[in-house]
DNA sequence: ATACTCTCGGGATATTTTCCCTGTTTTTTC
DNA sequence: GAAAAAACAGGGAAAATATCCCGAGAGTAT
């Protein structure tokens, strides 16, 4: 174990952690880089490895991306997290941060945002994407805003909602959340009534409207 | 220009690219690689720089995957596309098929079938990942486009769809369609099962997608 | 220490949906 | 033009789901 900073990439797709790769391998100080494909997967490997920082992406089969860092976080509360991701909406870096994560930055970047965030944060230090950031500062401002009802949303909450407005039966959300039938239908009924609607339809609704469904491919 | 194949990268992800570069600079068969993050951009280089086959992502910004597909074709019917998505769902093997594309493989494909595949096309063949194939074997009989699903409702049946798909409780939708509870009901479900859906927040999606409802202004 | 909120679920009770079935009206089809 | 096939409307019983109310434990903030 050397000076450098080891990284542990956790993503489903091949193709994308070969992306990452590249880009880190353009740095020397990039160490050791190991690979997961799931949440479930990252964990064991983290303990495994102790790399110095943890980079990846939300969007994954099993427990997810939310579920990944707070189980990471349980397990190392100094472990550093930055999320890779394909989504800019700003929920889903208050989400990240409030799980745990130090920084987020979007597949846009270019290979030197990428390490630049990874040093940084392997130091002790924190990294948003600067529009990002941006977009945030003035968000805060502005509390007019229909997410607002989204962030009112418990962080539980919030991946149940994510879950029912995809699509999801209550029963196999719970399933896959591994948790009881009824903890998620009384979780759907609390998000219904914070985000002040009658169905699950207009659940979905509203979580395409703020691009929280990747309602892809035109 | 030599017996190499050149290949055009469409992806909105340059990290993506990387990836796609890592995986076909595996291989001595492929020449050039030029790169394109959406599709207007790809038709343009396209025409510029008359690459043996174009290697793209369905989700992107602007025109979209299969619009591009159906661009490309336009302008070169002989155009070689190999569709390299995240998504495994048979609705999009299909579509990309009939849009044009000669292959479909999804990112979670090893390096060698990327490879394989774009060889296979280069050489005026087909590819399409097994596994999807096989699906698709078995899906013929049932097999139809999603629109093809939508134009099976009958006019009433359309009626209820419009409206669930919109938020609106079935009892909402009763009243608003001066209907018997029971009959809304009994519609709900021969349109679940027409349309191949399981919950009403799938239906939501599923007009989302066919722009039935508009969910871009609020 | 106290008071939150979040999380998780049980039990009893609505509510909703399904499945099957009976009719009536259109619309096709031969 | 008659027969067949959909579409349309709903009832009844049973199954599936959701809601409401409750309490317990964990964690956090005051």
């Amino acid at each position: 174990m050397s000076d450098k900073i080891d990284v542990l990439l956790v993503d489903d797709h091949a193709v994308v952690r070969a992306g990452y790769k590249t880009y880190l391998s353009l740095s020397n100080k990039i160490g050791d880089i190991y690979e997961a494909d799931k949440g479930e997967t990252a964990c064991q490997l983290y303990t495994q490895y102790q790399p110095n920082i943890v980079v990846m992406d939300l969007s994954m089969p099993g427990i997810g991306g939310f579920e990944s860092i707070r189980r990471l976080i349980a397990r190392d509360p100094n472990c550093k997290i930055l999320v890779f991701s394909i989504h800019n909406e700003l929920v889903y870096v208050t989400r990240a941060i409030k799980a745990g994560a130090k920084g987020y930055i979007t597949k846009n970047s270019v290979p030197e945002t990428l390490v630049a965030a990874v040093c940084q944060i392997a130091a002790g230090g924190s990294y948003v994407e600067p529009e990002l950031a941006q977009q945030l500062a003035f968000n805060i401002a502005s509390e007019k805003d229909e997410s607002e009802q989204i962030k009112q949303l418990s962080p539980r909450e919030f991946d149940v909602f994510c879950l029912l407005a995809r699509g999801y039966t209550t029963r196999k959300a719970a399933e896959k959340l591994c948790l009881s039938y009824k903890t998620v239908c009384n979780h759907g009924t609390s998000i219904k009534e914070k985000l002040g609607v009658k169905s699950v339809a207009e659940m979905t609704l509203l979580a395409s409207r703020h691009g929280i469904i990747d309602n892809l491919a035109h």
